[in-house]
DNA sequence: AAGTGGTCTAGACCACCGG
DNA sequence: CGGTGGTCTAGACCACTTC
């Protein structure tokens, strides 16, 4: 049977408009402008407003658009790369490192942290929770947990919690050799206090790195970062200045 | 979960849901169990369905459910480990490679796919279509972008088009030798033509590696990769057996 | 044909930001 | 205060799968 492709399959109403807007941001935007706000647009293109919001997620969700409650619908600035695995035999804490400490408590872990921690269920580990910022922007959080034996030397008068006390954490990390780190990615929705810290939401799109440090054949540290999706491209290698996705779409075929 | 009614609580409906319906697939259901369809969920909750739709669509994004169109909601298995990273020095198309080749075309790229490549905005490259399956699913799609000066003695005889081109372009890529390979991952929405190949609906999230393949200084292929973000982990280095993320949360504080 | 999730509407009110 | 995006409602119809 060869040809009856007469049905029209009218695409979603919202994918279209995504498609529209997609183009009127590359012709007829420049990055850091305003648009109309959603009551306006979604009458312009004569649909409910919820649909035209369908398809702001969408774009915001690209990281083509910007919206901020109170403010409005800006356009988004292409995603900065963010350097995620360049070196492979460096510690937290290290020169080069783009983190900040910000405090240090003792805590027993979730369970799935102990488990690949190698540690008992009910041990308390070193939770250290760090930010970080690109280009002026909160771009991430993260929470490192260090189990005791990996720090062995850290003594309590150093600073009880606190920032002090997570640079006196990450300081004598460095002192056991770093033989590999093993990484992975995933999509996750940022809870409510990395919500905050990343100035977004709470249920915010984030992509979660979750990172394994392995020094003398065991797990001697594991770092759960959360970087925020819209604004984010994570980078292993050097990945410097190429920028390929989400350009206008010439498909080959 | 029981007959239940939602407390009032300062924080969205939707959110609270959320986290309502996540213990209760936590205690209550098991993997591939089919939950209440969301007409009967809604009522049972005293909430819109469109509510109760905005907080199924989160724990879809966590990979916590499957929504199937005409089939109903079923309760996800964990993200599957995906290996994206594991061999720096291996082509695609080598032995170990998880692709399966498609099709194979020959091009003009997109304008940025030309610029990375470092090739002329109006030349065309061949561009090698491949699909991904683990565990029996579908799990990504990829484009690979070749210049013809990586494969120069890539005859016309060899298969004008389809899937034997395609393992042709492939093999004669393995004649370089390979210096380096960068990757770079960030969050967009399928289009079209993948999420049928993934068999999600258009805008779907996906996560989209790019990845630089150097050879001689220069860079000699281009693969651009769309995996599915609901069901996939993806994982550079050895990260085998390692499951961190979603579990109960207990926060240290 | 029946039942599922996906799309869409036309309202309403709330939370937040700025002047 | 007025204007913005965020949440929520109670419907309707559509596309798809299964029986």
């Amino acid at each position: 049977m060869g040809t009856t492709q007469l049905e029209p399959v009218p695409e979603p109403k919202y994918w279209h408009l995504k498609t529209v807007l997609s183009e009127a941001l590359d012709s007829e935007f420049s990055v850091g402008e305003i648009l109309p706000n959603e009551r306006d647009l979604a009458a312009r293109f004569g649909v409910a407003r919820a649909t035209l919001r369908q398809a702001l997620e969408q774009l915001e969700l690209e990281g083509r658009l910007q919206r901020r409650r109170g403010v409005g619908t800006t356009v988004a600035p292409p995603r900065m790369g963010v350097s995620v695995g360049t070196d492979p035999h460096s510690w937290p804490g290290g020169p080069e490192d783009a983190w900040q400490p910000v405090d240090c408590t003792t805590a027993v872990p979730p369970a799935a942290v102990a488990d690949a921690l190698g540690t008992a269920r009910e041990e308390s580990v070193h939770t250290v929770r760090r930010s970080r910022v690109s280009h002026g922007r909160p771009v991430a959080a993260e929470l490192l947990y260090v189990p005791p034996s990996s720090v062995p030397d850290l003594t309590g008068i150093d600073a009880p919690s606190g920032a002090a006390r997570a640079r006196a954490v990450l300081r004598e990390l460095q002192r056991l050799e770093l033989e590999r780190q093993d990484s992975a990615v995933e999509l996750g929705s940022a809870r409510a206090d990395d919500a905050k810290e990343l100035d977004r939401l709470p249920g915010a799109p984030v992509l979660v790195v979750t990172t394994r440090f392995v020094a003398g054949g065991r797990t001697a540290a594991l770092s759960v970062a959360t970087y925020r999706a819209d604004t984010c491209r994570l980078t292993f290698g050097d990945f410097g200045g190429v920028q390929v996705h989400h350009g206008p779409q010439a498909r080959a075929s």
